[in-house]
DNA sequence: TTTCTTATTGAGACAGCGTCTCAATTCGCC
DNA sequence: GGCGAATTGAGACGCTGTCTCAATAAGAAA
């Protein structure tokens, strides 16, 4: 956490911002959750525990902190968005399952590599390298399966 | 066009629904579009034709066609979720430019591949895979560097 | 420490994209 | 042609995120 908030507070100093309670509230709590959260499920955390920081200032904060990349942001679909904090070079990708909406993370650095050489060719400066995969996990393609293989059964 | 019409009507009878001229509107429209186009966009062009068709029943038949796979539904941000007809087997991917949001597409089998065997490798069964690049692209980061080599010039 | 400037905050209105509702319509099987 | 069900149209609605603007507070200077 140390590390952490000097980063924020040198890129707060060098950006001309200020360190306020609340952007140290913000930047305690996504590092308090070790898990992907949205802004507003992060928001009710924080009430919970009698932080009085409004949603407005929670999201501007999440952004502020994907900016100086401490956070990351990753998009599922429309109606859910996800901050996680970046845990020191662990850069994942996930897997989204269609049915049970459950998020499986992987890491593959020659996936990265890839993208990184796709990039180079392309003369493209990538700030971030998203790989999302939809689809149908092992444990719903094993319900779907014995659903299928055994239907409602015979007379 | 004939092979699409034929692949979308065998769906739709595969699935106990109906063909209607509201979806083989959709789908002729979509198919005359080469490149990706929003679905609010596609309604608009639509209406411009004179085909009087509801924005709803665009929404639905969008997401009809991407359930079958002929048509792609790729979200580049909040605001912006672009669809594209599949052109058979040209899988591509997209790299979004921060600043001036042009949209690059490339190809790449090896980083398909990849992706796939990382799937196998978690049992996740893919329907959608999907690398995001988001980052500067070399137009802007030449427009960048001028800026930058020849700031608001000299005392 | 007090003062002063200005970034930040809070509360809620607002915006945009999709979705939902439900009566009216249309499909397509008989 | 008639019937039952799927689909449509129009607009209200919902959700996430942004904006506004007065009030507050950070932090530099005195």
């Amino acid at each position: 956490m140390y590390q952490e908030t000097a980063a924020f507070e040198h890129y707060i100093r060098d950006h001309g911002l200020r360190m306020t309670n609340a952007r140290r509230a913000v930047l305690e709590e996504i590092f308090s959750h070790h898990e992907h959260i949205d802004a507003d499920r992060l928001h009710a955390a924080m009430r919970g525990k009698g932080l009085d920081v409004s949603r407005a200032t929670v999201y501007r904060n999440l952004d502020l902190l994907a900016d100086c990349g401490l956070v990351r942001k990753y998009r599922l679909d429309r109606h859910r968005v996800l901050y996680e904090h970046m845990h020191a070079g662990m850069e994942h990708d996930h897997m989204v399952c269609r049915e049970c909406g459950r998020v499986v993370e992987f890491v593959n650095r020659d996936l990265r590599a890839q993208q990184e050489e796709i990039c180079r060719a392309h003369g493209f400066d990538p700030d971030d390298l998203t790989v999302q995969v939809v689809g149908c996990c092992i444990t719903c393609k094993k319900a779907r399966a014995a659903r299928g293989s055994a239907p409602p059964s015979g007379p």
